[in-house]
Formats: structure tokens, C-alpha cells, sequence
RNA sequence: GGCGAGAUAGCUCAGUUGGCUAGAGCAUGCGGUUCAUACCCGCAGUGUCGAGGGUUCGAAUCCCCCUCUCGCUACCA
């Protein structure tokens, strides 16, 4: 097979929060069968996946487990692992980062990256405007002050190291536009160049203090490096890269990465600051960072107290591993989200891997026992039909290489179903079982089933990437190889008088719905138990929200602060805005105009009548066009959600709280 | 509010630079077949191509406007 050199190809890392669902798990499976058909296509493949273990959030669920945070990761990267490997997905590594040679080479790069000066001290959130309260940046002020108002700020006490992302800005937007495939797909490179490189990029917080669960800084003990820098620098680490120089023969191998498959929703993280980093460190930018689309569930947002999480695991134990590949390949569009659920799954299964696919395979395997003994033997009575299909055989490759080459993997494997079905619309073409009854038309009949045979091995070859248990098995059932890419442009390679197999084995039997709907039930009995759901359950077990203390105030600063109750008499809708709510509040004697981002979540008439509260002596701001004189305080929980905070028992309304 | 994408058969979507009676898959109906996992093969559909206007010999395709949906982003006092 010719070499056509290395193509390195990476998934994001998971953060090890806990056991991936199977939209979670599409990435990998993706990531697998492109790595799988650039090796049989002749490519120096090397695959990496892994996870991301830092950060205050595995700390915290460490201490609620008493264990070590090491611990902890140490199981759920094993269960993500686990999930990889039952997905039959050949990764040549598994990094952590975690792993001593990234931490390493992590501290290494950070120590460059300061040196060069590209890493700076500051303060998170920077700066503080009193009035303002507000944070900024140092690159962020105007002549040293606050760009708002134009007074002085202070530091915050929470210092952070910061790199200067705008000293590189300008060299990205050249290589991101004369790049066109390096942002796939398209649309996702205009969100980047029109939201954040084109306004103008703010420097990224690269190190905190206020948690220890991550890499130190060398020459500043109390900073552990925050999340991208750690995380987005696997990409090399694992090749073996070293800051001073020495990086490994891998390294020098595959890096540049051909591609980066990641979600959509980290394409910011990928094709920004990761390519800065780069530039930073003097190395070559990946040619291209693919942030594919979702496979979302049909009926509502996956949870295990409702009992309805799809995980991959599960699944594979009812369908098998290679059903459950192909239906996440094959559900998943190029940039729009797919659905998943155990009914489409099912139907899928049926209609394409058991009726087309599988009883194609078991109905030849029979013809050749039942007519031949088993016997598959080229006897050379060709007919006009044979030539098409032929044609389509040898052109299946090229028609899917196409579509790889584009990403398009879903619609790659559709084309090697066009091979299926027009091999069995050939056995109705041919129509075997009346040339068994002409002694006369026996060569005939030997020939059909070759070309069938043939035809199908050449199938079979091409969905290896894809499904690569049932295309060995369907290799070994007609006792032969499947085949290099390279190979796949002739017709009549399969050795003539080859012996099939004398017991076809069922390769996708057909599925019941009803028996599907038993198993999960038996699941989703399973899951709520697991999650604790007794008899009534809708309650979400209640996540653990990561607090930053804010710097420490005196009594006096607090004592500024004017709370009250108010009275919601009128509210309306700012129409120029998506989230504001305009509300006229009673406060005592006095009427205020208050406005508020809370449209999702309240609508205008509901909060008529409500008592809120309020804080009063707030300086007025115009949002969207209109004044706001003070603020309707809220509780806003770590997924975004938000409501009022209301007295508990009745109180006029202008009541001071304190 | 800014930027962008989209609206085509019951469902999911294709439709290159405007050009013959607008397509595919799934689902539906009918017919054929029996080697096979009640499977496979064939045929048939139905569409005001989101609404309205314009350019053109000719528009799903180009222009204008409207309605709705979605993505990213800003505002969140």
C-alpha cells in the first residue's frame, strides 16, 4: 500500500465531571472512523483522545467523596476510557492531563510564554471601578482609568496571570482568511472573525488562586494554570513536544494536526486562543478544526432521574457496538444537530443493517451453499448487467473517499450503501433461483455469485472504518481479507473457488420495537434507582456551584448599599432588547424605573403585583435605550437560571432591608 | 441591538454559475419475486419550492420587502 504520509487527528479531551451520554460519545466514534479510513486509505495515522482532570469543580466532588482529587479523576477518566474502548475506537493514546509529561512541558510553556512576555501579572477581572462595579484589564484602560467613568481604579486582591491575546491578533485573521479550511464548518468562521477578532480580543486569565487541583506555576507557587492553557496544549504534549527543543520523533512526525474534531460549542477555544498559543511558542497552526453539530435526544434534555439518558454502553449491550456506530454516523448531519432515541435507532437498525445489509450477506452466502456447496468460482459467463454493476462497485471508493475528504461522514457511509442495495437489486436482475433449474445456465449461476461476492467484499473493505467488527466478520464468512483502499478500483480480486461458510451467522437481526421499548424500561427503572428517584421524582439532584470569593469589604461599604422592598406595578417590554424587562416599582412613597434581564424567565404581566428586592440607590444607567434607576435583585444558579428574590412574609412596599 | 444561516413532498433533507414535465431517503399505497432475516426489486404519488413585489424569453435559484425559525454575540444595574 503507497505511504501517503502522517495525518494526525484529535478529539477534545472530556472533562472528567462524569460518565459521557451518547451525544457525548459521537465525537470519538467520529474522530475513530476518520482515523480508521485515512489508515486503510495508506496514511501514517495517529489518533489521540483523552481527558481534562483539572480545576476547582473535581476538587470540590473530590472533598463531597473524601477522596483525593487524583482519585476521583482516576476513576471517571476510567469510566470515559471505558466508554472509548467499548465503542471499539483505536486510539494510539489516551492522554490525561493529568499524565506527568504534559504537566511537565504545561509549566515549561508557561515559563516561556512569560519570559517572552506574552504572560503577564494582573488581577482577576482585573482592575475595580468602584462606582462603576466594574473589572478591567489593564489593556482594557484608558490612560490608567476606567473607561467608563474615567476615575481611578484599584486592584482586586485576587491576582492571576493573563496572556496578551490582541499582540497576536492581526497574524491570526491573516492565516484564518487565507486558510479557508482551517474553521469547518464555514459559518463558524464568521461567528469567530465578526464576534471577537474583528471587535478587537481581550486578554485571556491564565492562571488562578483560588483553587490547587492543577498545574503549578513554576516560579510562582500560589497560581496553578487555568483550564485552556492546560487542557488545549494535550494536542502536542502527547506528541512528545518540548519547549526547550528536544521534542520527540513524533512530534517532528505529525504535528502540524490535519484535524481537530471538536464540538461547536469550543470552536472560540480551538481556533483562537489555541492558535495564539502556538504562535506564542513558535510552532505551526493545525490545518483544520472541524466543530461539529450535536446528536440531541427527541423527547426532552437527557437526565437520569427522569431516566431517559441514552449512554452508549447501554446501548451497544442491546444492539451490539457496530449498530450504534452506524447510527451515530449515520444520524449525524455536517452542521446541523441530529436526533437521537431508542426508536430511531431501531428503525434504522432494521431498515439498513439488518434488511439491506445483513440479509444480503446471509441470502448469497446461502445461493453459494445451497447451489455450489460452497464453492464461489468465477466461470466467466458475463451479461450487460454485470457492467453496472461493476461500475458502481468500483467508483464506491471514490464517491465516499470524496465525501471524507469534506467531512461529510455520514453521507460516505451512504454511499457504500448505494453498493448494497444495487447488489441486491442485481440478484433480482439475475435471478438466481431460476438459473438453478437449467443444468445449462450452472456457469452463469456461478459467475452471478462471484460477482456478488466480490461486490460485496469490496463493501465490506469500505465500511471497516465505520463498522469494523461486522466487516470481519463478513471478510470471514466468505473466508477471505478485506482490502486496501488501493485495491478497491478492481473487480475480481476475491480468489475463485473459494469455500464461503457453511453457517451464516445473523449479522443484525431484526428488532421488535416492543422488546426494544421492555429493555428500556428495565433501564430507565435502572437509572432513577441509581439517581436515587423514589416514587415522585422530578427532583434534579441539586449540582455543587463553585464559588469565587469576592475581595472582603468593610461594614461601611456595605452599609452604602440602600435595600428595600418595592412593589412591581407596571412592567413592560424593552422593545429594542431580547432579555430586558422594563418594570415602574412602588417604593414606598416614591415610584422607580427599574430595568431588568430577566424576559426569558418572567413575563411582563406575571410580575405585576410582586414584591421584590430592590437596590435603590444604584446611579442610574440607560440600558437599550432606557433609564434604569436601580436593580431588582435575583439568585442566578450556575446553569443560568434566574428568579426574584421576594420577601417571605408580606411587607409594605419601601420596608428597608437590612 | 449587531453579525450570520435557514424556510422545498407527511418526516429528514439535496438542488452547482437562473434553463427541459423540481429530486433522494424514510414512511404510505399498489404490483412483482421467493435465494434470504415477513426480506428484496419495481411503480405510484401529492409540492401555490415561507408571503408579496421586481429583473428576465425563462426564477426554488438573482434583487427588494415582509413573516417566522435557528446559531454566535452584546445588553443583564
Amino acid at each position: 500500500m503507497a505511504n501517503k504520509g502522517p495525518y494526525y487527528i484529535t478529539t477534545a479531551i472530556a472533562y472528567t465531571s462524569g460518565k459521557p451520554h451518547i451525544g457525548n460519545s459521537y465525537e470519538i466514534v467520529l474522530a475513530d472512523s476518520i482515523a480508521r479510513f485515512k489508515r486503510k486509505d495508506g496514511y501514517d495515522v495517529r489518533f489521540q483522545t483523552g481527558t481534562d482532570e483539572h480545576g476547582q469543580k473535581n476538587e470540590i466532588k473530590a472533598n463531597e467523596e473524601g477522596v483525593t482529587p487524583k482519585e476521583f479523576v482516576d476513576r471517571i477518566a476510567g469510566e470515559i476510557k471505558a466508554v472509548c474502548d467499548c465503542l471499539n475506537c483505536s486510539y494510539d493514546r489516551f492522554i490525561r492531563t493529568t499524565d506527568e509529561d504534559h504537566e511537565r512541558q504545561v509549566q515549561k510553556m508557561f515559563k516561556k510564554m512569560y519570559d517572552k512576555g506574552d504572560i503577564y501579572k494582573g488581577y482577576y477581572e482585573g482592575l475595580y471601578c468602584t462606582p462603576c462595579e466594574s473589572f478591567w484589564t489593564e489593556s482594557q484602560l484608558v490612560d490608567g482609568k476606567c473607561p467608563d467613568c474615567g476615575r481611578e481604579v484599584k486592584p482586586a486582591k485576587e491576582e492571576a496571570y493573563f496572556f496578551k491575546m490582541s499582540k497576536y491578533a492581526d497574524r491570526l485573521i491573516d492565516y484564518i482568511n487565507t486558510h479557508p479550511e482551517f474553521i469547518q464548518p464555514v459559518s463558524r468562521k464568521n461567528e469567530m472573525m465578526n464576534n471577537f477578532l474583528l471587535p478587537g480580543l481581550q486578554d485571556l486569565c491564565v492562571s488562578r488562586t483560588s483553587f490547587k487541583w492543577g498545574i503549578p506555576v513554576t516560579f510562582d507557587e500560589k497560581h496553578v494554570v487555568y483550564v485552556w492553557l492546560d487542557a488545549l496544549s494535550n494536542y502536542i504534549t502527547g506528541l512528545g513536544y518540548d519547549v526547550d527543543g528536544n521534542s520527540d520523533e513524533l512530534y517532528k512526525k505529525y504535528w502540524p494536526a490535519d484535524l481537530h474534531l471538536i464540538g461547536k460549542d469550543i470552536v472560540r477555544f480551538h481556533t483562537i486562543y489555541w492558535p495564539i498559543f502556538l504562535m506564542s511558542l513558535g510552532e505551526p497552526l493545525p490545518k483544520t478544526v472541524f466543530g461539529h453539530p450535536w446528536l440531541l435526544s427527541g423527547n426532552g434534555k437527557m437526565s437520569k432521574s427522569k431516566g431517559n439518558v441514552i449512554y452508549a454502553d447501554d446501548a451497544a449491550k442491546l444492539f451490539g457496538v457496530d449498530a450504534v456506530r452506524y447510527f451515530m454516523i449515520h444520524e449525524m448531519p455536517f452542521d446541523n444537530d441530529g436526533v437521537v432515541s431508542w426508536e430511531l435507532m431501531t428503525e434504522r437498525i432494521n431498515s439498513d443493517l439488518a434488511n439491506i445489509l445483513g440479509n444480503l450477506v446471509n441470502r448469497t452466502i446461502s445461493m453459494s451453499n445451497k447451489y455450489f456447496g460452497g464453492v464461489v468460482e468465477n466461470k466467466g459467463v458475463t451479461e450487460a448487467v454485470d457492467e453496472d454493476l461493476k461500475a458502481v462497485a468500483v467508483d464506491t471508493y471514490n464517491r465516499a473517499a470524496k465525501k471524507m475528504e469534506d467531512l461529510h461522514v455520514a453521507d460516505a457511509i451512504t454511499e457504500i450503501f448505494v453498493l448494497f442495495k444495487r447488489l441486491n437489486k442485481y440478484i433480482d436482475e439475475t435471478e438466481p433461483w431460476k438459473l438453478a433449474k437449467d443444468e445449462a445456465s450452472k456457469d452463469r449461476l456461478a459467475t452471478v455469485l462471484y460477482n456478488l461476492c466480490e461486490g460485496i467484499v469490496i463493501g465490506a473493505s469500505l465500511l471497516w472504518p465505520y463498522l469494523p467488527e461486522t466487516a470481519e466478520k463478513i471478510a470471514k464468512q466468505l473466508n477471505t481479507e478485506l482490502r486496501d483502499f488501493d485495491a478497491l478500483d478492481k473487480f475480481g480480486l476475491y480468489p475463485s473457488g473459494n469455500k464461503v461458510t457453511e453457517t451464516p451467522e445473523i449479522l443484525f437481526a431484526r428488532l421488535d420495537i416492543n422488546d426494544v421499548n421492555a429493555e428500556v424500561e428495565k433501564i430507565a427503572q435502572r437509572q432513577k434507582a441509581e439517581a436515587g428517584v423514589t416514587e415522585e421524582p422530578v427532583k434534579e439532584e441539586e449540582s455543587t456551584i463553585e464559588v469565587t470569593l469576592q475581595p472582603e469589604i468593610e461594614y461601611d461599604d456595605f452599609a452604602k448599599l440602600q435595600f428595600v422592598v418595592g412593589e412591581i406595578v407596571k412592567c413592560e417590554e424593552v422593545p429594542k432588547s431580547k432579555k430586558l424587562l422594563c418594570s415602574q416599582v412602588k417604593i414606598g412613597n416614591q415610584t422607580k424605573q427599574i430595568v431588568s434581564g430577566i424576559k426569558q424567565y418572567y413575563s411582563a404581566e406575571e410580575m405585576v403585583g410582586k414584591k421584590v428586592m430592590v437596590l435603590l440607590n444604584l446611579k442610574p444607567a440607560t440600558l437599550a435605550g432606557v433609564v434604569s434607576e436601580g436593580m431588582l435583585l435575583c439568585a442566578e444558579d450556575d446553569k443560568g437560571n434566574v428568579i426574584l428574590m421576594t420577601p417571605e412574609k408580606d411587607m409594605p412596599s419601601g420596608s428597608s432591608i437590612c
